[in-house]
DNA sequence: GTATTCCTTCGTTGCGCGTCGAAACGTAGT
DNA sequence: ACTACGTTTCGACGCGCAACGAAGGAATAC
């Protein structure tokens, strides 16, 4: 007879092989249909209907009606949960097979709202020289170089602060073992990456594929 | 077919209410025996044998063998991982039951090998009033006050540093919702309240009970 | 209206696995 | 030696639940 809460409940949810993968689909931020995601899991969608029901009953999952379609989403602290379970399992389990696929994932990918992989950690340690941010403890804080940075790139620093979500917050990388920037900053600047089609990505998986002009420009930005 | 590492054999093992029983009886930090894992999940030894097993064999647990006893533990990696579904768990699941019992555990209660709960974060404020930490971002450092304290509390800072372990490491508490101090110098401040015994391990929960002169001892250390 | 697409509900099947009883194994004590 | 205790293995039972086929809403398109 345990006290705190059922913790149990939730990890069963997450358990199931066909769940998980919708979820983990899901990581990539944007909001899927269902018979996207059963086929990300590889059911049928009868079947996935039931696993979606069980999944948003359970808090984990919010659900849309756009005309006929159903549009499945989670939120950035599911997101985080579940990254930090993938680190968790990823050390667990050395199943060491980096497929070609595997390749691109670890290269550059989405984190709900933020990139993550080499690409992340490079940017991460390029803001770290600039002094835009200093890493302290496990999270990251603005250093004296961040205004001058913020200016150069178009990002508005003030309109990202008054928002209740954190401006940086440290994601760890289940593939680099070491945490890469998340947050509101994080965010605004994948935006920028998108929106300066520096970079795209892949076709409903993770992956974001540079551009070679987008390759250069990032690394005007973020020099090594 | 996704890419990562495999999350729904992690949580399939989290997801047995059984299972999920024993692992938060081992957040408390100490090795316990197969059997009073058993009588902690309400399971037969065999049920209990075949979980610890899967436990095990899944990385969540080591065993060591002591004369005709098995003593299970787990390692502050699982246990924080724990943690985080805890305090994700309490937030989907309005089952807002205090009983007595919980009461305890909501004011002092052991989280692997630190403190949690109400003391841990008027703990926290303390310090941070102090200037001893400074919050930064969601983690703490230490700050100008550092030294002095520790001058006074006995706790030898070099000797904490020079591990592999981070010496400060903001822990999400579900109860409180704030984040308390773990890490390296967690521990040692628990440690040196055990050793005064300002306080003391109710048996078997994870639940802290401070003496009168105990707590009047740590509101010196700490004060408001 | 009819057709089409998306999603759900119902009913059923079948496998997986948590559970326990009985018994065997190993260690400790006497 | 024998007894006691902790733990595991074996075997079997049975529930739970994921899975699919078929059919029934619900919303759009024509």
């Amino acid at each position: 007879m345990r006290d705190g809460p059922d913790i149990s409940r939730i990890a069963n949810l997450i358990g199931d092989p066909a769940r998980a993968n919708m979820l983990e689909a899901l990581i990539g931020g944007m909001a899927l249909t269902a018979t996207e995601l059963a086929n990300e899991a590889g059911v049928t969608p009868q079947t996935a209907s039931a696993h979606l029901f069980k999944l948003t009953d359970g808090g984990l999952l919010t659900m849309a009606k756009h005309g006929r379609h159903r549009y499945f989403r989670i939120d950035a602290e599911t997101a985080e949960v579940l990254e930090s379970l993938m680190i968790f399992s990823a050390d667990r389990q050395m199943r060491t097979r980096p497929g070609p696929r595997d390749a691109a994932m670890r290269h550059a990918r989405v984190c709900y709202d933020h990139l993550a992989g080499e690409v992340a950690i490079a940017m991460v340690d390029s803001l770290a020289a600039q002094q835009v941010l200093v890493q302290a403890g496990e999270t990251f804080v603005t250093g004296p170089g961040a205004d001058e940075f913020f200016l150069r790139a178009g990002i508005d620093l003030d309109r990202l602060k008054d928002r209740r979500r954190p401006l940086c917050r440290a994601c760890m990388d289940w593939s680099m073992r070491r945490p890469h920037l998340a947050g509101s900053l994080g965010a605004a600047i994948f935006d920028l990456v998108l929106d300066r089609k520096w970079a795209w990505r892949e076709n409903g998986s993770r992956v974001v594929r540079f551009s070679p002009e987008g390759k250069r420009a990032f690394g005007v930005l973020f020099p090594v």
